[in-house]
DNA sequence: TGTTGTAAATCTTATATAAGAATTCTAGAT
DNA sequence: ATCTAGAATTCTTATATAAGATTTACAACA
């Protein structure tokens, strides 16, 4: 596929402090802070190349290291990605990314969705924590079932702001796409960048019980998670209650 | 006290080994090679400081700037620590890395541990697996309950290979430590590099019950973390099953 | 005599730049 | 279709300078 380079440099809501000599913070922080604003003003799109090392060095007024340096770190936070000989574009994840509900042989396979039901209502307490919005701010819910291996494992309740994504609330539940975060980042440019979890044992509801084809009372995972874009950003906010028979949940530090 | 993991070449063997240009790989991951088999040989203590870098690029006749992308690598990894104008140091880490089991508000309360007893055992197939032991290998066994805000929340198993931390067993269990890793990474010189968490719900045991004042059948989170040190030495497995009432395990992925 | 404050010297890591090598892609020749 | 030359890109390494931390020297003082 081949990729334009948007030419620039006027940038109306973007507009950058030119990086100065005289300001104690280093130059390339002043570059990377700069970059960044334009990556969450959205001024490339996911998989697109910015200019190379030698142009945004000239536009900068520093050396093709120091503007290395800037893309070095971002590149480390997975903001960017370096294809040497080609250039340097921005991200584009994979379904993959983020997912970390695996099979106790460790593959990983990527659930199918059944989805129950599309609805808008008022944000909950627990949503306008999550996605930090005002009161009386509209939510658009998404409940659905996920399939492992053609069996139900996962019941999972979707939260995003209506504000952000009204579009979605027109849709029927069929067209929800499988794979949401990839949604976000292709049909409204906003990318997933970080998540935090939080997880819990809770027991099996009636609703869940019937879904899944468990008792009531049966042990379930349940794994909330807010997604955040640029800036730290809350997107989406969701719970999922997972049966662990043959899959857990994996996580690894360094 | 130091313990060496693997078979490890002896003092003497495990001086320079020279970088080389004609070697097509780049200069500085030669030289972090070379650290890296530094530190897994317990060259330096956790908090000691290396050579400068200006030394180091002596020793390997290279520039400052090629030692510094070496140890820059090492630094983002977590193993060593700059202190501008002082030195670069091994990493010492604190009782609260890699604790993730966090009240509903995000505070963290290192748990106090009342260890039931300590005993060695032959390791069984998920130690084994875990910890890379062929078959019939001991291993040192922990039980324990630990407090959070003085009430009974985890009971929790820890393993660890009876060949490389011996000593431990002959410990009386109330002296066996609270924060093991700084145990370990304090008294063995091993540090705990990185860890692999799965989790699952379960079901409270008979045991669990009564430890914990609940009700048998009770929702548990079960974390079964295994932790590694240098070269992904697998050092311990240890199985928590904790109460989620009042709080949660926590991950965050950028 | 012993203590303390201060400035200089000398360590250390941090930042910035430049030059050449390696890699990738493309256009043009065969 | 295949090969090749070269242009564009990132990658590697080296060098020079700045900035921060520690030690040393020494004078002032009690």
């Amino acid at each position: 596929m081949t990729v334009s380079i948007k030419a620039q440099p006027s940038h109306s809501q973007a507009q950058t402090r030119p990086v100065s000599q005289v300001e104690k913070r280093p130059l390339y922080e002043q570059i990377k802070e700069t970059l960044l604003a334009r990556l969450a003003a959205d001024h490339w799109r996911p998989g697109e190349l910015l200019p190379s090392e030698p142009k945004l060095a000239e536009e900068f007024n520093v050396s093709q290291g120091t503007v290395r340096r800037a893309l070095d770190e971002m590149v480390s936070q997975g903001l960017l990605t370096r294809y040497q000989g080609r250039g340097t574009a921005v991200t584009e994840h994979t379904p993959f990314r983020f997912f970390d509900f695996l099979r106790a042989d460790g593959a990983r396979e990527l659930p199918e969705s059944k989805n129950l039901r599309v609805s808008v209502n008022v944000a909950s307490r627990t949503e306008r924590d999550a996605l930090e919005l005002a009161a009386g701010k509209k939510v658009i819910r998404i409940v659905r079932v996920r399939y492992l291996n053609l069996e139900p494992k996962i019941y999972e309740t979707i939260s995003v702001s209506w504000d952000l994504f009204s579009e979605l609330a027109t849709m029927d539940a069929r067209d929800v796409p499988n794979t949401v975060y990839n949604y976000y980042e292709q049909q409204f440019g906003v990318p997933v960048i970080s998540k935090r979890d939080r997880l819990r044992a809770a027991s099996a509801t009636q609703v869940e019980a019937r879904y899944l084809h468990i008792d009531v009372g049966t042990p379930l995972l349940e794994i909330e998670c807010i997604a955040y874009s640029h800036q730290n950003q809350p997107i989406e906010q969701r719970i999922s209650r997972c049966l662990t028979d043959e899959h857990h949940y994996c996580s690894s530090l360094a």
